[in-house]
DNA sequence: TGTTGACATTAACGTTACGTAAAGGTGTAA
DNA sequence: TTACACCTTTACGTAACGTTAATGTCAACA
């Protein structure tokens, strides 16, 4: 079947304008046009559009769309096979906004609590909050209200990059915290520098380093369930072992 | 928690242009101003941040946010719940977008086969597609390819305005149906003004009314079981009284 | 104490994806 | 032939920021 261009956008759901604006960008070409200077529009540009719009569903940007689009290696079938992933993605990211709005109307009838960074979840891809929802409560209870307070604060100032820094540092001191687990001695060269390793790690978020703050720390590790959890499902004896490390990398 | 320009804007995912521009256009204006000419922002604004940042989830303008959260009658809990709502709406859409990937992949594939108008379902609330989906096979069976290709541009030309008094003669014509079966005379009046109607609600879709069309258009309503089965479950038996008063009505 | 570097400020122009209006040609139903 | 709803191009308008520039502030380090 053929198209003229408001029919075409009806059929999309879209203005005409827009389908002029596609022609005008070299987006989306008429098959031809008529005598009298129509744009018509046949199959393949109605499955372009299909592609446009999934695309644009997605928050891509009309250049880069036709970047895609245009580019020699394109393949439809793959394309709506990616539109799939994204989609599920998306929809796993809505969910998130609704939870999110749910709790925030528990917040509001006063049934819950929520903190600030709770309310934007679901917003974008968040993976900071980790920290204070698992760690902060305890440190506050430990070390004082002041201190955490400060540690916020540093979170906040972190850029995307320091952030990338701070994961990259998480992983390494995982990796060698098993490294020395092996050698089965907490005095060795490669447990102390796990220890040393988890000291720069608690830099990044803590406002002030002291020797008995980490080693109280490292024993709240091993006494804490949900402390004890993140570094034993690694290896079992983890928690162990670092406290064990740091304790002898505290006291030299 | 008090936060300055760009830690807020950290907090919410956005920019922090984005959060001097709320300020700019007074939609969100800081709790106070430090020494400094710093824009400093409490609880409250970390609060009316979130709100909109719901209603720009959902597509609204930032204009109409701000008369929304200015308007004197705003409440943040009823304002929660009705953003719930509508994420699930949205959610709701999404699936059928992804419906329709999942359709198109198999299209793509040659599995099955698909009509235009169905590649683009999910991105907008459709309802026109009814017809040709329901109607279009049997009609295009018994009066030939030619009249419904005429119908089905007839269609796409229908504007908004049109459509909607489609829709108001389709259910004017389901309600004088029903009294008139209530009378039990399809020569009656009222049966006869509903074949009127019925007449003019094909007149929207037919290129061209001819009596003999009509008569073995109702006949078919009777014989086929989806035909049947939209007018009897307004009421049983509608369908043969319909065809009955068309009947009449053609003959005349 | 001065310097660095990451923040903050305002001002102003640029960008994307169209909306909207103007001025005129086309196709068909009455 | 007269509506009327379509089509065309040209061109300026708009929303929601992005970007750049020029300058001030603050905490930390040498």
């Amino acid at each position: 079947m053929e198209y003229t261009v408001q029919q075409l956008a009806r059929l999309a759901g879209i203005s005409s304008r827009a389908v002029r604006y596609y022609d005008e960008i070299g987006l989306l070409k008429p098959a031809r046009i008529s005598s009298s200077g129509y744009r018509i529009y046949g199959q393949n540009e109605v499955d372009t559009l299909q592609q446009i719009m999934f695309y644009r569903e997605l928050g891509m940007g009309l250049e880069e769309i036709h970047k895609i689009l245009s580019s020699p290696g394109f393949n439809r079938t793959d394309a709506l096979k990616e539109h799939r992933i994204r989609l599920l993605e998306k929809r796993k990211q809505l969910d998130v906004l609704i939870s999110n709005v749910e709790r925030s109307i528990a917040a509001a009838e006063g049934r819950i609590s929520m903190k600030d960074n709770e309310k934007f979840e679901g917003f974008i891809r968040r993976a900071l909050e980790e920290n204070e929802r698992k760690y902060g409560k305890e440190a506050r209870e430990k070390y004082g209200a002041e201190a955490v307070e400060k540690s916020n604060q540093k979170w906040l100032n972190m850029t995307e990059e320091q952030y990338r820094e701070f994961t990259a540092l998480s992983e390494e001191l995982i990796k060698t915290l098993k490294e020395a687990y092996n050698t089965g001695d907490p005095a060795s060269e490669t447990a102390q520098k796990a220890a040393d390793l988890h000291r720069q790690w608690l830099c990044f978020t803590w406002p002030v380093y002291s020797k008995e703050a980490h080693a109280g720390l490292v024993q709240m590790y091993v006494d804490d369930e949900r402390f004890k959890e993140y570094y034993d499902k690694h290896q079992p004896g983890l928690a162990e072992f670092l406290r064990d490390a740091v304790m002898i990398y505290t006291e030299r």
